[in-house]
DNA sequence: GCAATAACTGTGCCGCGTCCACTATGTGCC
DNA sequence: GGCACATAGTGGACGCGGCACAGTTATTGC
């Protein structure tokens, strides 16, 4: 009921036209239910991404040791990708817009992605036995996280004739793991 | 004087246990007056890293337009970070777990750091003639920047001992920017 | 019928950020 | 000297997000 009531409020009056108090009227509980269940006003930007991204951890954790590092990343994150089909757009990439106009969305947006890119890190310097902090580790999460935005803005973008967010991610990562592959082989 | 006043308290207390009105009257104005200098109270982290990221759109600017985009974006990077030595490291990043902790500090911080990525996206489409939001050049950006990010923090963290922010950058973006050089040329 | 747990509510508070009107403190011009 | 003008700073008020605490309804299990 208040990601509903969120959402319509955002689309009629804009992100931060829209008030907490007004969300949780038209969703007939008191502000501070609001509170309850989202731990601040921009975090019900995500919840249908969240379930999406909390997969990662759990797909790496269930990558074959045998197989190599950057085949594991590409296949744990192809498959935390994989739920979202072409009718199965997070409300936050279709509005992405109001991502770049509005600050305090940018916030938790990076609060997310550096959790994603520390698991991968953290994956990297586990497999790697990499110090912790590691440079090269650190590098690799972090671009790999950027393309995958990258594919995840044109897929939004891409009009109801989008395919799965999959095989846009395959694309815009290739590149990176394709460049980090190489650098381990030398 | 308010940058010292609220590096001095973010010290002290903390960045969330830090409020504007301390900063203004440690350093001897009103609360107002913090606001005609900063945007926000989180705009201060970043005053000194400031002055060297704007330098990258100038940098990629000033290359000629006869060697190729890899090469361009590396040697804009590189120059945009080579005013910062051994001696010279911003107080944002020498303090870089704040950032990590406070969200307020990410939302700042990504908001440049996208800045910084879109210079680099409109660099890349314009270059290689591709269409506004074209996914392979923002996933180079992104991804050039997620490196950078990664040198950054390691450099920081490396101690007196570290050397030139550049040499640091320059390892971190070689995999990524030599993947995509080979996708290019493909 | 009762106790315990969870979900929800009311109230008050603090701090950020914005707005507007007001007051110096120069600075250039006639 | 006198005047218009721009600039930097001040004071006061307000809206909103977020937090804390206490109180109040359900719901469940014994």
């Amino acid at each position: 009921m208040l990601e509903d009531a969120a959402f319509e409020l955002f689309l009629e009056k804009g992100y931060a036209g829209t008030t907490v108090e007004e969300i949780t009227q038209r969703a007939g509980v008191s502000r501070n239910t609001f509170f309850n269940y989202f731990p601040g006003k921009s975090d019900v930007f995500w919840v249908d991404l969240d379930a999406g991204v909390e997969t990662l951890a759990r797909s790496l954790d269930a990558q074959p040791v045998d197989i190599g590092l950057i085949a594991a990343i590409e296949d744990a994150i192809l498959t935390a990708c994989a739920p979202f089909g072409p009718s199965r757009v997070p409300w936050a990439l279709t509005h992405h817009e109001l991502i770049g106009s509005v600050r305090e969305l940018q916030s938790s947006a990076l609060g997310r992605l550096t959790d994603q890119a520390q698991v991968l890190a953290a994956f990297t310097e586990q497999r790697l036995g990499l110090a912790d902090g590691s440079m090269f580790a650190r590098s690799l999460a972090y671009a790999a996280i950027g393309a995958v935005v990258a594919a995840a803005q044109a897929w939004a973008a891409a009009g109801p004739s989008r395919g799965e967010l999959a095989s846009f991610v395959r694309l815009a990562l290739a590149p990176v793991l394709d460049g980090f592959d190489r650098a381990l082989k030398n």
